[in-house]
DNA sequence: ATAACCTATTGGAACGTTCCATACGATTCT
DNA sequence: AGAATCGTATGGAACGTTCCAATAGGTTAT
């Protein structure tokens, strides 16, 4: 029952344990006869390298830690993915915890992390403040996802949500459309770019006036709140823009039961294109945003510190993709071209 | 930069090693002025034990291994919470890596965990034979996890999906549905119970003369082409009870196509009760499982043979539950009580 | 006063690798 | 023939802990 050492296996080879090393760590060095007996009695014994030994004498153990506040985001499962891809082929292994949207157990994951000693650390969604994890980790190189940061000392990579925003109220504008109201979500993280994503999009066709902020939330019952105050108003708007796709859901239950079209009577559009949005009797128009690109950037960014001594702070930026599904159309005045 | 190790913190404190050690771990067998002093020592350096060294020493990692074999399949994620959840409690730590629906990758994923030597493994959903599996792991405990086997080796947890399909069909037939097809996904891993148990419901009624087959997959597409297959024989239930939400999801599509009315001319059951069963506008019937409970279950398991010395195999299962929401109702010719 | 027994602490071995300086033959060169 | 070189192989130190047997004082019992 007891697992074979590299000695069992140097013992029933009859070499010594710096070749059976060798062997497995560089096979071409060592010569023919020696390679094929080690190997042998490797396989024979079932010998497997013990990477705990190995890590405590290298004092790394190529493992990048990623925390993530929450596993049932469908938008980290993508990310994920694209870390464990990039990580694995820089010879290296993604090691996942979750920090279950509480600062607590967010702190615990990230001392287990540390405990373990993974060579770099990865955070998304993250709901520390940067100050505290500057100050909490500082031997590994640390890599925000999805946060935007001016940190001299931790990396980051995010979308432009400004970018994005202006790129959905732009397509809305293109369709005709004028009154158009934007829901968003206070000051939670990403809230406030999409906002002034969409102010800028509005003042640069002139539509000032037009512009019209109705406080919500990201989740499915803070857009549905804001929606319903959006109908009581009895002001309707010909579109909505929603601070993510979870509010743009909630809007378009509201809506549905309100009697209303979609789009006919009002234009819906979401950010974050989750696989919902593409369901069908959903088919939300809404902003994407490269998610396995992200998870690959960001193991770059650890990687490039960890494997080419980069010191200095990178932020890195990536841009979002407008999704068209049908709650987007022209208002029903005026039909676009 | 360094770390500061065990000697260092026990240098400052002007004790030995040993007794820093003993901080760490008994706090409390430690004389009153010795464990202020070292405590102080260790905060003032930033020392964090080195889990690596504990782990070589002690000869186990408190860390459980959790293959998944698909890290979007958002059933997983509510698992691995239970898991993470369970774990942390008895005091281990869970380490994921997903197999990326690919056997080789998911070979591999294996031996990273066996050469991290986490204690135990458990497995989401994987590809691979189970004799396979007994083979390729020997030195920990592994629990399969919604897989059913008679393994004397492995353990494993499920859910009775046999009996959950039998609650869906005796829902609708108690709908006053007599005509009630089954799309079943052939022998991939969770059909054939599945589809055994329909036929059971079906017979328990006198409903032999009405059991109807038609082969599709655990996928929308495959839902789509069996319910079209379905819709162009002329013959139309009016129910149909799909393998799992998937393929509900693409039935559902196509029945709406062909403009029939959901659940007015064809009521439709799901499995799984993913998020999605439960959005707006899709309000799928569907079978549930306590998919938290699974993954604590399967923590559960590996720990009884860790801790508890647990030498034979257990397969639990646990049972599971109907959710009903829009896609069903009685047909229209026979209104139901 | 001595033996016996605590409690608090310590030093060294062990865990299973990698790394490095060194050793060993066998060639090749002078 | 001896020196230099080369390709292989080796033994021992190191990594940072835990564990255990041993020790040093102090207290209690005889």
């Amino acid at each position: 029952m007891k697992q074979p050492t590299i000695l069992d296996v140097a013992d029933r080879a009859g070499v010594s344990k710096s070749l059976v090393s060798l062997v497995m760590r560089e096979p071409e060095r060592v010569s023919e006869a020696s390679r094929v007996a080690v190997l042998a009695a490797a396989e024979e014994l079932g010998y497997r390298p013990n990477a705990v030994a190995r890590s405590l004498v290298q004092r790394r153990t190529k493992v990048i830690g990623v925390v993530l506040s929450d596993l049932h985001n469908p938008f980290f499962a993508d990310v994920a993915d694209g870390i464990e891809e990039a990580a694995f082929q820089r010879g290296y292994r993604a090691m996942l915890s979750s920090g279950f949207l509480d600062p607590k157990r967010e702190h615990g994951a990230i001392d287990m992390m540390l405990e373990l000693r993974v060579d770099g650390l990865i955070m998304l969604g993250s709901m520390m403040k940067v100050t505290k994890i500057e100050k909490m980790v500082t031997a590994v190189p640390v890599t925000l996802l999805g946060r935007h940061t001016r940190s001299k000392v931790v990396d980051s990579v995010g979308v432009d949500d400004s970018a994005g925003a202006q790129e959905a109220v732009d397509y809305l504008i293109e369709q005709g459309h004028r009154k158009i109201a934007h829901i968003h979500a206070g000051n939670v993280a990403g809230s406030p770019r999409r906002r002034s994503g969409y102010e800028k999009a509005m003042r640069r066709h002139g539509l000032d006036e037009h512009i019209r902020l109705v406080r919500g939330a990201f989740t499915e019952s803070g857009g549905a709140a804001a929606m319903t105050e959006i109908l009581a108003s009895g002001d309707l708007p010909t579109a909505v823009f929603a601070p993510n796709d979870f509010a743009a859901l909630g809007a378009l239950e509201v809506i549905d039961a309100a009697g209303l079209d979609i789009p006919g009577d009002i234009s819906l559009v979401g950010y974050d294109d989750l696989a919902l949005a593409a369901l069908p009797r959903i088919g939300l128009t809404t902003v994407g945003q490269p998610r396995a690109d992200l998870g690959r950037e960001a193991t770059h960014l650890v990687l490039e510190r960890l494997d080419e001594g980069r010191e200095s702070a990178r932020h890195v930026v990536v841009p979002p993709n407008l999704v068209v599904r049908s709650t987007t159309g022209p208002p029903r005045g005026a039909p676009a071209s």
